[in-house]
DNA sequence: CTGAAAGCGCTAACAG
DNA sequence: CTGTTAGCGCTTTCAG
């Protein structure tokens, strides 16, 4: 029977038929947990996001979601906010109700959790990377990103450019403002220090603090980058509200371009990561690593796009992410 | 040893203690499937939710990860916008993997879906509630927070009424529907068919155009009610493309009380669920019912509340919801 | 090529 | 109060 149900070669058509019918007459299903024992494989791939109020995550989890479901598994999430969310996740991967964990938010801070989870499955980051960790990682190249802003405001005459960042754990925090950074360098535009804010975490409300503080300097910005786009759309209400016209006056471009980002309250500039692919490559690497199919440890970097919309000028030509 | 584990009352101090170290020093670990197959008992809740790009699915995901987690059980999410979403459910379920489901997007018309969920594992209905399924529902009073605009509205001397609605196969829907224009007409307000536009599916894209085409009538309404944010945020974006102020010339309400809501960008009254006691009421609801200590059905009705913002006078008394 | 049996790790029931 | 054992439903191995 269960030769049948594996699809093992060497059977008779007639047996196979038999038991096919069979199973279908009496509605068979076979018993996960009985099944999960003896091969210690339970189909339930875990992900470890935060935020889900952060339109980012839902976006890549729906992303995951797909990808996880097409291929057969199950989708269990865990919040990292919630302060039991990380110990939620490490008593489901250590009692073995879990085949492998998908990191979207992994930074160095967050060692402790990674070292209990990858001592025991297959662990895949996804998003943001950890350079040193030994596991696959799936990344954009948020510095090529970065890298695109700087140039386009530097090549557009932009000259009192700001930058509003975060805290510099999560390394596309970290590679988003050092290839924007360069590349401003590199033309010789440095940008002023009181045009540098560091909020302490990415929300809507601090990128409008942040803004407000940018607008009310004495020389303030011509131009505004923000490191993800939830910020960004803080920003421009920040303009909105001191009647800052965007772009005339302020260019303002962000990053991830989330659904938001193309609402004309914010028609906002941004750089768009390749979220299917990302997922796509993540869940690949997992399923491959847990089923045995691969060995060694893959850093995936994907490409990702400037889309240019109303926050800055668009006539002006976009440069190549050089 | 099972009986230290499972905190049975009779046993020797020495004795626990000895196994308890025993399982500190070993590091043991129950295993999730062997114990899920003993108990036929997993652990794993299904969540079904639709469009986690809509904001509002998210912020419940948040709510119900909380509550599972802190049950000690795991969230697993199927996306059923997603084609293969619903059948990965009915999948893992009829294969025993999932304790119970919690429903955030039920209609008469996933009937198929539930029916089939049902027979096998207790389910909960949340959000959307279906009138004649025989099992536990929780939601909010969708016909009162429509209620309450209705009256608002003709309170304030809004007499233009516009309505921007949805599919009537939600329950969420069809009562805020139902409450609004009964506020209106127990006031003799019944709105004109001509400011009644009822859109496929719910996107700040489909609010934008309604809203477009109220504002394109030779009578325009003074007032739109949006049965969702989603859509409202769209219509606020409609009115800013055509520089209708505001709440001078329109007034704006919403449902949900999305995060974005509150940005200065919308500004956007609107009526706010109690997502959080939504999620504990479905949790102990589903919990219940999987440990058997609660027999019969309940329906929970949670109260909800206008949030009045800019998109509407201020200074406009907001009426008790009757 | 097919039938029979062992055993995964746990819990509940039973014997001491 | 504690030690032992049967058996959950599957897959894999071993006999036939």
């Amino acid at each position: 029977m269960s030769r049948v149900l594996a699809g093992h070669p060497g059977v008779q058509t007639d047996m196979r038929d038999r038991v096919l019918s069979a199973i279908r007459d009496l509605g068979y299903r076979p018993n996960a947990a009985a099944r999960a024992m003896r091969t210690s494989r339970t189909g339930n791939i875990g992900v470890v996001a935060a935020r889900l109020a952060n339109p980012l995550y839902p976006e890549m989890l729906q992303a995951l979601s797909r990808e996880l479901t097409r291929a057969g598994h199950r989708m269990v999430v865990w919040d990292v906010d919630d302060d039991r969310g990380g110990g939620a996740a490490v008593d489901a991967v250590r009692s073995g109700g879990i085949d492998g964990v998908i990191f979207t938010t992994a930074t160095a801070e967050t060692a402790q959790l990674y070292a209990t989870l990858t001592a025991q499955v297959p662990v895949v980051l996804m998003n943001r990377a950890v350079p040193h960790w030994d596991c696959d990682q799936v990344e954009s190249d948020n510095r090529a990103g970065g890298r695109a802003v700087g140039t386009y405001f530097a090549g557009a005459g932009r000259r009192r450019i700001g930058l509003i960042t975060g805290p510099l754990a999560p390394s596309t925090i970290r590679n988003r403002e050092e290839g924007f950074l360069a590349a401003l360098d590199r033309r010789g535009h440095g940008i002023d220090a009181s045009r540098l804010i560091r909020v302490d975490h990415f929300s809507h409300a601090r990128g409008l603090e942040a803004a407000t503080r940018l607008l009310e300097l004495a020389s303030p910005p011509d131009a505004i980058f923000c490191v993800n786009d939830v910020l960004a759309l803080g920003a421009r209400d920040a303009a909105r509200i001191r009647d800052v016209p965007v772009p005339e006056a302020l260019w303002l471009v962000g990053y991830d371009d989330i659904e938001m980002a193309s609402w004309p309250a914010f028609d906002l500039t941004t750089v768009r990561q390749p979220l299917t692919e990302m997922a796509a490559g993540a869940v690949t690497l997992l399923l491959g690593r847990i089923d045995g199919t691969r060995e060694g440890r893959e850093r995936v970097l994907l490409p990702n796009a400037l889309v240019v919309r109303g926050s800055t000028a668009r006539h002006a030509h976009a440069p190549p992410p050089d």
